[in-house]
DNA sequence: ACCTGAACACCGTTCAAGT
DNA sequence: ACCTGAACACCGTTCAAGT
């Protein structure tokens, strides 16, 4: 419909696309607006154009990161099913949980995930303020431990990590397994919030 | 008792010290090298005699930030108090969290508190692998709320956190209720995987 | 044992100017 | 509407050399 002019320009859009695959090449500490404009083949100024600074695009990123996919089928309205969704969102990119953990603190990010453990824990019995620290809670341990998991993997490549670096295969196939575990704490001690209010 | 030579130098001790109260000054973001060579009236490249690079140098910070005081009397072995009082140590130092995190998860520091967590947790009646768990989980939540609490105070300094900066005075009082009741919402779930075992 | 001085290869951000 | 080119004020790290 648009009469596209001769040379296309990028927008937002292709902007955010080249900083995620700068990001999948480089890792978090290599995701400069210089790498990002030279993937655009484009010179750094022109970033600045879409975005007002590197934390805004971060966030850009982060959200692109945690979009929930279809929420039509399988909506699984289950703590830990929606927990372990999200782990796995921020497992499926480099440095997927520093990013996002910034990009939350600073109040750029609104977590979809969040929600819906938030109503989930209401649909369980917790009174409002209960259901907020519940989510909240539960966001904490899966980036946390998504962080904590993130950095000793690339720590492992590096080859850092002295004495501690227990990463034999065996380890790293069960890392999900110790989230789970952890996990299944945390839903416990939330399940027996709800259960002391006079539910059902 | 040594001969001390007429003008003493730097020692480890010193750069340690320059580097907290450029962070308790800057914050971590402005933490830099350049600025810890400052305070000391030095030039950058004499840090590198002292620390092979500055994520070793932030290790060195970090475990000052976590250490424990007097191990002798209250040693409170009781799981909330332990994660609060770690919280209480993060949140005295300026970006506490953040800078304890990364050397964390680079596998640069050890953290007392979880050692003294799992143990508590071991006497709970959780068998190993669990008490392990419960402590990892408790240590990303002390600091994964407190890296959230600290981000979100400076946020409102710089005035960035455009509708969610909720920082009404009263509710900056009670964050410390939010992390109580997170907290006990762990601790329970920690108690009753003790109570699935066999115990007593 | 501890530091200087200078260099290298980077950063994020701004701004006038172009098309 | 989107980009260039150049500049500003920074970074962490290395290395030969000094005392």
């Amino acid at each position: 419909m648009n009469a596209s002019p001769a040379s296309a320009r990028n927008d937002r859009g292709a902007v955010v696309a080249a900083a995620m695959s700068v990001l999948a090449e480089n890792g978090l500490p290599g995701l400069s607006m210089r790498r990002i404009a030279d993937e655009l083949e484009v010179q750094v100024s022109a970033l600045y154009w879409h975005f007002p600074n590197k934390q805004a695009l971060l966030a850009a990123v982060s959200e692109q990161v945690v979009a929930l996919g279809e929420d039509t089928s399988d909506a699984a309205a289950d703590l830990a099913a929606i927990a372990t969704s999200l782990r796995e969102r921020l497992l499926a990119h480099r440095d997927g949980a520093e990013l996002v953990s910034s990009s939350l603190a600073l109040g750029l990010l609104e977590l979809p995930s969040r929600t819906r453990l938030e109503s989930t824990a209401l649909a369980e019995g917790l009174d409002a303020a209960s259901a907020a620290i519940a989510a909240d809670t539960l966001v904490h341990y899966v980036i946390g431990s998504t962080f904590h998991e993130q950095q000793r993997t690339h720590a492992s490549v590096v080859g850092a990590a002295d004495a501690s670096a227990d990463l034999t295969p065996a380890r790293v196939a069960d890392s999900a397994d110790e989230f789970a575990a952890g996990l299944a704490m945390v839903v416990a001690g939330i399940r027996s919030a709800a259960g002391s209010r006079a539910a059902r």
